[in-house]
RNA sequence: GCGCCCGUAGCUCAGUCGGAUAGAGCAUCGGCCUUCUAAGCCGAGGGUCGCAGGUUCGAUUCCUGCCGGGCGCGCCA
């Protein structure tokens, strides 16, 4: 919270509090003192809208009433004038010297400018990007990956404990379809010809696998083609299902190799597509506290844990041989399965006991990063979570629309080199890091994103990436001038001499600067990177137009210093604002 | 059919608790480099905030109903 406002709300409740009783029938709830800033600053800097708020239950006109109050307004060396304006509004001008303290603060707290404690210390866990770990990354998980990271750094700031998790989708059926398919492409390598199952997994990476898995094992895996494939249903092309046929080539790969074997060969699989997602995450600067496997949950027994904790206050019965979940008791529109017919607990239930698992570690906020083909997903597991006994608000979803590449103009999903989606992997190798950090950053969540490629690679002026960054090159650029011209900063010459910045575009940086800490609180409150995103773009606008009209380096020590002071303090919060969207700030471009 | 999200300038999008003349970028047009990086700056044009009601001092913002777009509604994950 900026300093400078909370004394404006302080010495308004005063004067609200002197005309308590006499214009004003009673007290006035602290929560309607708002002091906001003006849009236009022939507003003044800060304005309230009181008078109009409580003109009606006071009987009075608003103008008249936001007359009285100015009347009985306590004096504050910080401010120079008052006026009533408008419909009744009350406008605040700040004293040029009152302003100028921005620049000292953050020279004081230089990286922690910004940080607060809004968060009141709660814990946060943040779950995001958690892709099925059968294939590599696609542009999709990119968003997720830069979203949560970004998300994450702004609860830190904002005086959360964070810890960051991927959820490993390693149980279940896709698992067998992914080792199933690393099997076969083996055979493949081991001379075997047969046509390759319309379910399985086709991607490049398989074959890759099992390349390593025929270096280790040799043909010890090897069957003849006539076992595997005889007497299975018809796969789609001929006619038949595409998910009964991959199911029972499951079941038959296991009779051949057996359980033990198809458990390496898909543990095999696992470890190199998860380490190949970490390491693409690691370059990408999205790190995690840790890696949650969902087949743990069922082997330490947390599932049956979960269950039996419905079960006990009666919220599952059975029907049609399946064990239900009365979801609809909790707000969802369906009840919902979670052991199956066979015996199978769902995903569903894996979920529920995740979730419970991650309140028994005593995260107040489980925030969920999920694609916004998942929202159906949200009140099911707040559902459970009711059902068990813990508050439902402590699930919080932010849902992340789909992304859409194009170049120049055209859509561009696909890779030109190998046919398959684009990888995040291959977009960093385009665009680099930055650049992928920010675009993906830059619209809200639940806005469709529209990524383009051009643009996002573009070093010319239409990339915001640059124009941020571009703001902070400058400042470092202007101290190696300094240096060349045979002076040295002297910050407590500069900050000793702030009254000197008082031109309209020093002024216009020192209110963007005295923004950053409530932007960094309301971003962190909403979720909302994008808006720390608008944000960077106006200070370095700020910065750029006046860099562009005045001269910092001037013969006047005192001037030059505190102009230094001031263009160093925008370097500060451009660093400490992109260093929470994941960007760099170079020090020269 | 039901549920969630979106609809704001030619395009892509901001817009906080309802507030003053609705803002950026791109694109278009016109200016600014012998002075700290022109990856920059300044200016101009461009709007029925999807439509229709309601709430009130005041609605892009809140409520209702439509219209248009995306997604989801499985004993898949």
């Amino acid at each position: 919270m900026n300093a400078l406002k909370q004394e404006l709300e302080q010495l308004l409740s005063e004067a609200l509090a002197r005309l308590t009783g006499t214009l004003l029938p009673t007290a006035v709830d602290a929560k309607n003192i708002v002091i906001e800033r003006t849009r236009d600053p022939a507003n003044g800097d800060f304005a309230t809208n009181i008078a109009m708020r409580l003109a009606k239950g006071a009987g009075l006109k608003p103008v008249d009433l936001a007359k009285a109050i100015l009347d009985v307004l306590p004096a504050s060396p910080h401010v120079v004038k008052c006026e009533v304006a408008g419909a009744g509004f009350i406008n605040f001008y700040l004293a040029g010297d009152a302003q100028a303290q921005v620049v000292r603060q953050v020279h004081e707290l230089g990286d922690a400018f910004g940080r607060n404690g809004s968060g009141g210390n709660k814990k946060v866990l943040v779950e995001f990007v958690s892709s099925n770990p059968t294939g590599p990354l696609h542009v999709g998980h990119g968003r997720h990956g830069a979203f949560g990271m970004s998300v994450s750094n702004l609860l830190v700031a904002n005086g959360y404990q964070v810890q960051r998790e991927y959820y490993i989708n390693d149980a279940g059926r896709q698992m067998d379809i992914l080792a199933v398919s690393i099997w076969l492409r083996y055979l493949e390598a081991c001379g075997e010809r047969f046509a390759f199952p319309a379910n399985g997994y086709k991607g490049e990476y398989i074959r890759d696998i099992a390349a390593n898995l025929l270096q280790k094992v040799d043909a010890t895996y090897q069957r003849p083609e006539g076992e595997l494939f005889g007497n299975l249903p018809a796969d789609e092309p001929e006619g038949g299902d595409k998910d009964e046929y991959i199911d029972a080539l499951v079941l038959r790969a296991r009779a051949l190799i057996g359980d033990d074997a198809f458990r390496e060969i898909l543990d095999l699989g696992l470890a190199a597509i998860l380490g190949d997602i970490e390491q693409d995450l690691g370059e990408f600067g999205v790190h995690y506290d840790r890696w949650y496997s969902e087949r743990s949950l069922a082997e330490n027994g947390a599932i049956d844990r979960a269950l039996q904790r419905l079960a006990k206050h009666d919220h599952v019965y059975e029907k049609d041989g399946a064990l239900w979940f009365r979801a609809t008791n909790f707000g969802d529109d369906k009840d919902r399965v979670v052991v199956r017919e066979n015996g199978v607990k769902t995903y569903f239930a894996s979920d529920i006991a995740y979730h419970l698992e991650k309140r028994e570690r005593g995260f107040d906020i489980l925030l969920d990063i999920l694609g916004s083909d998942h929202h159906g997903y949200v009140a099911r597991v707040r559902a459970a979570l009711e059902a068990m006994g813990e508050p439902g608000e402590s699930l919080e979803a932010c849902l992340v629309q789909f992304v859409t590449l194009f170049r120049g103009g055209e859509k561009a999903q696909m890779s030109t080199r190998s046919g398959e989606f684009i990888t995040l992997r291959e977009l960093r190798g385009e665009v680099g890091n930055d650049a992928c950090r920010f675009f993906y950053v830059m619209r809200g969540n639940d806005q469709h994103l529209d990524f383009d490629l051009e643009l996002a690679k573009s070093r010319t002026n239409d990339n915001p990436v640059y124009y941020i960054q571009y703001a902070h090159a400058r400042v470092s650029s202007v101290l190696r001038q300094l240096a060349s011209k045979g002076h040295d900063y002297d910050g407590t010459l500069g900050l000793a001499s702030l009254a000197q910045l008082t031109s309209v575009h020093e002024t216009a940086v020192l209110t963007a600067l005295a923004k950053y800490p409530e932007v960094i609180t309301l971003a962190g409150a909403n979720r909302a990177p994008h808006t720390l995103v608008h944000y960077l773009r106006d200070l370095a606008n700020s910065f750029h137009t006046y860099y562009n009209a005045e001269q910092f380096i001037v013969e006047d020590a005192a001037l030059r210093n505190a102009r230094l002071a001031l263009v160093l303090a925008v370097q500060q919060v451009v660093r400490n604002g992109l260093a929470l969207l994941g960007v760099s700030a170079p020090e020269t471009m």
